[in-house]
DNA sequence: TTTAAAAGTTAGCTATGGCTAATAATTTAC
DNA sequence: GTAAATTATTAGCCATAGCTAACTTTTAAA
């Protein structure tokens, strides 16, 4: 969806051993975190502001300019923003798409821990690394708990 | 406790803005994932076969050969494990507090998921991915509702 | 015991994701 | 309307994480 397909990837899928399956996923889940966390805070920042500024990018993730430059010009390369020098930043349509699916998996998730009990802070901290690994299967069971549970 | 302290940090931490820490803390996750699957693997490993050899574990994780010796170079240099060329690997003290500590974690989130209705294959593969990103209080209501949920 | 296979390492490639320093463009203030 | 401040980009650095190809060492077979 959102990656190149395979860029460094093995002749013969490496020994696709049975108990390799889980890695090879969580393999893949890390290539696309970073693009993930990008679209949906950009969503978020032309929400909140009309407009989603690479200034206001870096102070949101607490990074430098230069390394939000680098990672825009990975994410429009990959079709999921459109960008001009100098200017702020829009998402595609696929990239819109993505963003939607994040903030979607985001919110099931904090919604669930902090229905299991946890506090505000600590349930953001945790639903910004966990969103990227949960499967839709698992995220069915979170939002079913938070509704109900 | 795994890594070094900052190799690429920035001279002021780059705007400490307060919506910044939950990236922050995620982008520390992320960098340690990698020592923690593999010492975990390598405490498995060693308890299944009495020893841990490059190649079972570029199996077990779907990688090549090269991508584990130069992975290893770098845990030896972290004082994780201890190893001499074509030799099977052995944990430090601290790469085995770091392996039972990650265990741990792995399986609590595994119960949990399979408690809350998960198929297992599912489960191991959302757990592998989770595991890293799951705080000491998200892990204790975990704990808890798998125990007595 | 020689030879073949398997395992491990090295060298060298690509891409990501951080950073600083220097420069360029845009916006704001005067 | 110019000067200053802010914002953005470029260039260039470093480490990680994957790969292939070639080579070395160790282990297993004949
Ligand atoms: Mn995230
Ligand atoms: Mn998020
Ligand atoms: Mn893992
Ligand atoms: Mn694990």
């Amino acid at each position: 969806m959102t990656h190149d397909p395979n860029l460094a990837a093995p002749a013969e899928p490496p020994s696709s051993d049975n108990r390799s399956e889980a890695f090879q996923g969580v393999r893949e889940a890390r290539r696309n975190e970073l693009a993930e966390d990008y679209v949906e805070l950009i969503a978020e920042l032309i929400h909140e502001h009309g407009e989603a500024r690479p200034v206001a990018i870096a102070a949101r993730l607490g990074v430098r300019a230069p390394t939000v430059t680098k990672a825009l010009d990975r994410l429009a390369r990959e079709g999921l923003i459109t960008r001009e020098p100098y200017r702020s930043v829009f998402l595609t349509e696929e990239g819109h798409a993505l963003a939607r699916e994040c903030r979607r998996r985001h919110e099931i998730v904090l919604r669930f821990l902090i229905r299991l009990g946890l506090d505000a802070e600590t349930a953001e901290r945790d639903a910004e690394g966990i969103e990227h690994h949960v499967s839709e299967q698992t995220l069915a069971l979170f939002a079913a708990y938070a509704d109900e549970g």
